[in-house]
DNA sequence: TTGTACGCGTTATCAA
DNA sequence: TTGATAACGCGTACAA
């Protein structure tokens, strides 16, 4: 293994000297800097972990992860709950984070808790961008301030984003439509029905992705309610009964955004033939006999656990040991089924 | 963050007594014993993953990695590279590994390979304890040196085994009916097939596990071959030939050991109907287009990436840093299908 | 512009 | 039975 020490001593200069030359830190001769650089070079020099983590404890690193409040969508528990246990994991390298929980309130705002977050405090920040105007207000503000930022579960633009992590919405829809085309016939029927949240990302990228696999490699497969009442309002299905009541003959439903997963039992009591097979999204402990009763045929999962660790390794490994992310970490698009949901971290 | 210096501190001792007492080693007084105990008890002591890094690098921790040869099953390939990549990344906490290759030979032995491992030079030992003689030998005489083990791929018993990383197969069966019971109609028919190696408890419990997931939750699904005709022998299909030629009318085909899954293409050419389904375990690289061509409809992987690293890491955290591990880290049991498949770590 | 020295937490060795 | 001290590799504050 090659040290700075090694390093310093075939190159003849001290270990401070080095130091600047691998962290690019200003005040050091153009010759030397050079030299040293090569010398590094020419031994692959790899700074060790060990050494790094011990000495970034004194940079007292604090980040804040921003995250929806758990009680508007299941789905955040694991995220948060992974999240905390990261948390404790990194407080033995002098990392503090403080949590934030959001969530959009009747009048589409979130309430005053972003204000109380110290930009100046914090050293990184890993969050969920909603499309709302004051979290994009809060981003460019972090953004004016240099503050790193990691997204996870959205994507959004800011100049200071490092990294991206979870899922591809696109590629998710893929996946659906390749189970929709699994469990049905070859000339079956199918139907997409999904929570109120057209304008999400998410719903749409899933959706065309849906579409698009499903119309070039499942073409004889019939999308009923193609463009029309796919949405339906929290706590009114009237929607999709009428869907369900007008297409006797449907064979699956792709459940996009399935909500508090509600709408899944309603598809199955309307279903008198029972034979409609479901496909998902996620699944929460909860919920899990929904699969075992065969309610649901097949969920994918984005790999909540990923999205509550990885952002805050992520922030850590760049503001304390200086590693430089990949700008996407995508999720596994996992796919359970009633005989492994059990095995399923949640 | 509790630290041993603070410990030391608080107990009106030196920092080398709180570590000898941490660590259960000799020559403390048992009542300076006792205090310091209670004391990082009642702080909450945990040992700083950082600091214990650093140090164990003077242990030069040595290890052996035993693994099957990739010409004669595929799999193993990305199972070996990964764990050349943990190796290398290990290398920086002062451990080395040394990689063997076995593989069955003509007369079930496996040559000399194992002979050349001097057992007095390694600190710990991971593995592939295949079923052969010399093997369960190699095994006892590092169970008599006290050599740590980590078994992967496939489980055996010894007193010095630490964990076992790798499918719980009888699960994996389980999980293959689900699949068959999803792509097949309410009373369709089944076939299984698989490589010659009965004796294979990998086959043997996958095998189970799906009759019984089968019987119990697709009690309607007939199975055509069952005892009878699963086995096949390599480049001889004439067995399945045989079940194919008198069930015209088989729905899906559970192929448990693909061997190199030329099998699958085979089934492929015999059904004229172009209507059976195949579901198979793991997949690499070079046959994904096999499910891109649709020939197999979904596979179950094993995390081979996690079976080359995970036993390294468990061999260093035990011996470098006295972390002890869970006897059990079962890889997850992922199902692929043509739109998830290209997203696979292989 | 460069070198020195200390601290991070743990382990190991040597001296008392 | 204990304490003191050096070492691991890195980062940085301070001195030269």
């Amino acid at each position: 293994m090659v040290t700075i020490r090694m390093i310093a001593q075939k190159a003849g200069v001290s270990r401070g000297t080095v130091d600047r030359v691998l962290n690019n830190r200003a005040g050091v001769n153009a010759e030397t800097f050079q030299k040293v650089k090569e010398i590094a070079e020419e031994l692959g020099y790899e700074p060790n972990l060990a050494g790094q983590m011990l000495a970034s404890r004194k940079k007292k690193i604090k980040v804040g992860y921003i995250v929806c409040d758990t009680t508007v969508d299941l789905f955040f528990k694991s995220v948060y709950s992974s999240a905390i246990k990261k948390a404790e994991e990194l407080e033995q390298f002098g990392v503090t984070v403080q949590f934030y929980l959001i969530r959009e309130l009747e009048d589409h705002s979130i309430g005053k808790v972003l204000e109380t977050v110290d930009l100046d405090e914090l050293d990184g920040i890993a969050m969920v961008p909603l499309k709302l105007p004051s979290v994009m207000e809060f981003i460019k503000k972090a953004d004016e301030k240099q503050i790193p930022m990691v997204f996870f579960n959205l994507d959004a633009e800011s100049k200071q984003k490092l990294s991206y992590v979870g899922c591809d919405y696109y590629e998710s829809g893929r996946v659906a439509a390749g189970l929709i085309g699994l469990v049905s016939p070859e000339n079956g029927k199918v139907a997409i029905a999904s929570i109120f949240d057209e304008e999400s990302p998410s719903f749409h990228d899933r959706y065309i992705g849906f579409l698009n696999e499903l119309d070039k490699n499942y073409p004889k497969l019939e999308i009923v309610n193609r463009n029309t009442q796919i949405i339906f309002q929290k706590n009114d299905y009237s929607s999709i009964q009428k869907v369900i009541q007008e297409n006797r003959d449907i064979d699956s439903i792709y459940v996009v955004n399935p909500g508090n997963y509600e709408i899944c039992e309603k598809i199955a009591e309307l279903d008198t033939g029972k034979k409609i097979r479901i496909i998902t999204n996620d699944i929460v402990k909860e919920q899990k006999r929904l699969m075992d009763e065969g309610i649901i045929v097949a969920t994918i999962g984005q790999q909540p656990e990923k999205q509550g660790t990885l952002p805050l390794q992520i922030l850590y490994d760049y503001i304390g040991l200086g590693i430089v992310p990949q700008a996407y970490y995508y999720t596994e698009l996992t796919i359970y089924i009633k005989q492994n949901i059990s095995l399923a971290p949640v």
